[in-house]
DNA sequence: ATAGCCATGTAACCAGTTACATGATTGA
DNA sequence: TCAATCATGTAACTGGTTACATGGCTAT
């Protein structure tokens, strides 16, 4: 289990609420480590009988009191120890694969749809993460260097989603290549908004 | 839940025991969606149940008795809506790029050592789906064409693999340029036997 | 009115892993 | 002698999701 040493490391990164991880694995580290509130909430009590973090209350009158957890002395020894024995590369189930191992020909016209939907995503978030190198970039040498680890998990979520994209359009493009139309996408324009209902 | 699902299009492909079916997440479709006998057998009895697979008893001496399940009309019925309704992008999390995150300058070293045992992983993965690829090609134009989309899901193993082979390249020389004289990885010969302890 | 932000949590459930159990046959 | 292959399963546990609960404040 590694919910756990994430949190440690987000904590030595900056203490902060539950409610505050939850929001941080939202973005960032959260493009590579899922949590939500409900399961943090129950990894912070954990911790904290572990003794690995500790909090301090901040009472506020209208809104529950804030618990500030921080990392503690072992916590810090805990997370070295686990930086250094080898984890497993992650287990991937991806759904929409089994759908295209699985189809039939006469499925390709909802499968492209469904790749289209993927491609849409995808190319946001490409575009998201670009801008988030482009303000990496704009750092001074100095704190480029400090944030250089950081950076390369960027650098992963890039190809990552670059590799993808690649894939789905040449899945879409072969399935595509059975009779149907070849209907392009619009390009990647985003930011579009649709007025509610 | 698609367990259910995956193993549905297996048994759409071919008919199989419980242990056959772990058997084939071993390899093919078991490089996009993992599953360990104990769930299988437990799926099964739910996919029973449920009326989507039958089965017929093989006895067998001297072994317990074979359940050969096959899906029902029922299954496929259940498997062609399930096709048409969108999956959601698998979550990944992925302890490595956690690691990477929070790691100090100082784990470095470390850090690149674990990257090492990867890279040496995956490139051996790579040149098993390139061996894939080349049996694939070296079917006559209609076997192509009926596994068309299982080959798609062998395209996207590549590319994955690929673009994660590029890119722990690419975060061990930014790391081992830290002071880390570079010594490079063995170019991927794969097959050395190491001969037991 | 409705939704979203802040801030905490519990309970029920679903999904997946690890350990345990049986037992013959074959190969290193 | 030890491990692997075939073939089934149960039990205990860990990890993760969904639903429920509270409650004031702000913006649409």
């Amino acid at each position: 289990m590694s919910l756990k040493h994430a949190i440690l490391v987000m904590l030595e990164n900056e203490p902060g609420t539950g409610y505050d991880l939850a929001q941080r694995f939202k973005s960032g580290i959260g493009h590579f480590w899922n949590a939500k509130h409900q399961q943090i909430y129950l990894e912070l009590k954990k911790l904290h009988d572990d003794k690995w973090v500790e909090f301090e209350v901040e009472a506020q009158s209208e809104k529950p009191d804030k618990k500030v957890y921080h990392i503690t002395r072992a916590g810090q020894k805990a997370l070295k120890e686990w930086l250094r024995k080898p984890v497993k590369p992650p287990r991937v189930n991806d759904a929409l694969l089994v759908k295209v191992f699985g189809g039939q020909p006469s499925d390709a016209p909802m499968l492209v749809a469904e790749l289209d939907e993927h491609i849409t995503r995808y190319r946001a978030r490409l575009a998201e993460y670009g801008q988030m190198e482009q303000s990496y970039f704009g750092q001074d040498e100095v704190t480029r260097r400090r944030y250089r680890l950081p950076y390369l998990t960027l650098r992963r979520g890039i190809r990552y989603v670059r590799g993808t994209l690649e894939w789905l359009e040449e899945a879409r493009a072969l399935l595509a290549d059975n009779g149907i139309p070849s209907q392009p996408l619009l390009a990647a324009r985003s930011h579009s908004k649709r007025g509610k209902g």
